[in-house]
RNA sequence: GCUCCCAUCGUCUAGCGGUUAGGACGCGGCCCUCUCAAGGCUGAAACACCGGUUCAAUUCCGGUUGGGAGCGCCA
């Protein structure tokens, strides 16, 4: 009796806790490039899909047909492969009119759609007014007391109706997974228009009605939208009677606390890959940054999806520091085995394991392997300012084959035959073999530079 | 102007009435070392303010201040 009661509750927990597969989605309009808020926004979604064992749909928000531009969705497609988001289904909203035109039916058949007839511009002094006189700028609804008379004369004037979701003026509830309970009152907001005058849809009914065609059961996005919610639940229930769960991350702000707008260009993935940063890196800062975990580089999406939960997520905007991220993406490199770069490493035209390990610890970012493989081809025109001293010691140099250990034998040498010792011993030697004050150990450089060439070096060569 | 959210080291945060307020990044020092890194050890660094409630507030409540978001025929 007891026991089964138990396996009851276990049962009914489970069936509870995964009432269908997830799907999530990440809607990006092609208006712009893809910035760090968006990527993090795309990232979160990934996680949760992989976390779960659902799927991720990319979505291409184009029903602004004046901003949106092709040349824009293939930058964001770019960068999203490029950040390693890579998605399960694919649509664009351009493409679902007949959808949308349907669902739009039947709100204007329960009348939860209506038609309005002011002026773009009639509407713009009417928010001016209320905000001047104190009061907040939401439409009045004056459409809704029009008769089948006035409208019939408004149209035979030439007018061109746009459409109005009736909001139900009531309180909004959901239960956010990451805000928790939020309550917003739509008596406070404008009905939202939903159908231009010119018969095109804005973002909001065709972003429902593709949630449910979808079956999205998981809607992660920017706390920007918080207000949109409440609205589209209203829609949602209009059009099949539930909606999905929702979930509100704070957004991004700059490093000085001013914000980061997609419109002003700011931060695009493109420019960061531009800059040498590495997709893991700016994954693991963005899917870490304003969590309770750790800030740390992180080599695979796989160790993301095992550290995610929601839960891990605050609820106050959190800085993005390019400073941190570059500092973020030294560390990722210097911890990057040979095999994750060695494809690389030959398409940079560079040398193999041997020197990747030698050079690693002093990247920052990977370009650089470039910078220093000439320390180890050369050209290198030597800076010898104690011929001498370089000459003996060029004298000194052990025969081949070389290793991790000649460097040692070597210097141990020359220090017994020229006295010297520390500093004065080693800074020449560098200075004499690679021409730099700073660099990677020459432990592991020399017998990559080989003899024949440190030796030309100590004899003042360019080699 | 109105509505919503937030407030702990510089940054990301842990804390859920009694703690030496913990960790990570960054910063300083020491060690290692030929240098710069890397690595090891170590140090400095925070409860925004004012009122309540309470034997006791970082923690609960109210206000102030500060920050974020929304209020489009944008998404």
């Amino acid at each position: 009796m007891r026991e089964s009661r138990i396996q009851f509750r276990l049962r009914a927990e489970k069936i509870e806790k995964h009432p269908m597969t997830t799907i999530v989605r990440f809607a990006p309009s092609p208006t712009g490039l893809l910035h760090v808020g968006n990527a993090r926004t795309a990232i979160l979604n990934y996680l949760v899909a992989r976390k779960d064992g659902g799927k991720f749909l990319l979505r291409i928000d184009d029903t602004d047909t004046e901003r949106s531009k092709p040349e824009y969705e293939t930058a964001i497609l770019d960068s999203l492969k490029w950040l390693g988001v890579s998605h399960d289904l694919f649509a664009r909203q351009s493409e679902r009119a007949p959808a949308h035109q349907e669902a739009a039916e039947k709100l204007k058949a329960s009348g939860q759609l209506y038609p309005c007839y002011e002026s773009a511009l009639e509407l713009d002094r009417r928010r001016q007014r209320q905000i001047a006189s104190g009061k907040p700028p939401v439409y009045d609804r004056a459409a809704l007391n029009l008769t089948a008379e006035d409208r019939a004369r408004l149209e035979a004037e030439g007018k061109r109706a746009h459409w109005r979701f009736k909001l139900s003026q009531k309180k909004v509830a959901w239960k956010d997974l990451i805000r928790g309970e939020v309550e917003i009152d739509t008596a406070h907001l404008s009905d939202p228009v939903l159908i231009r005058e010119d018969g095109r849809f804005l973002y909001t009914l065709p972003s429902v009605v593709d949630d449910i065609d979808f079956k999205i059961s998981h809607i992660i996005r920017g706390e920007d939208h918080v207000t949109n919610t409440a609205v589209q639940i209203e829609i949602f229930e209009a059009l099949s009677g539930s909606a999905p769960a929702f979930a509100h991350h704070p957004l991004l702000i700059g490093a000085g606390g001013e914000a980061l707008s997609k419109r002003l260009g700011s931060l695009s993935l493109k420019l960061l890959a531009e800059d040498g940063i590495e997709p893991m890196a700016a994954a693991s800062y963005l899917a870490k940054t304003g969590t309770s975990d750790s800030i740390a580089a992180f080599a695979t999406m796989d160790e993301l999806v095992a550290g995610f939960a929601m839960e891990k997520i605050g609820r106050a905007p959190a800085h993005f520091d390019p400073a941190e991220l570059a500092n973020l993406n030294a560390k990722l490199l210097h911890l990057l085995p040979f095999a994750a770069v060695e494809a690389r490493l030959t398409e940079a035209c560079v040398g193999g394991e041997a020197f990747w390990e030698a050079v690693k610890a002093n990247l920052t970012r990977f370009s650089d392997v470039k910078d220093l493989w000439p320390l180890v081809v050369g050209p290198i025109t030597p800076v010898i300012e104690d011929a001498a001293f370089i000459a003996a010691a060029a004298e000194l140099l052990p025969p081949e084959p070389w290793d991790e250990l000649s460097w040692g034998i070597w210097t141990k040498a020359v220090a017994a035959a020229t006295g010297t010792k520390g500093k004065t011993l080693f800074h020449p030697l560098r200075l004499a073999l690679t021409a730099r004050e700073h660099g990677p150990e020459l432990k592991k450089l020399l017998p990559l530079i080989g003899r024949e060439r440190a030796l030309a070096r100590l004899k003042g060569e360019t080699a």
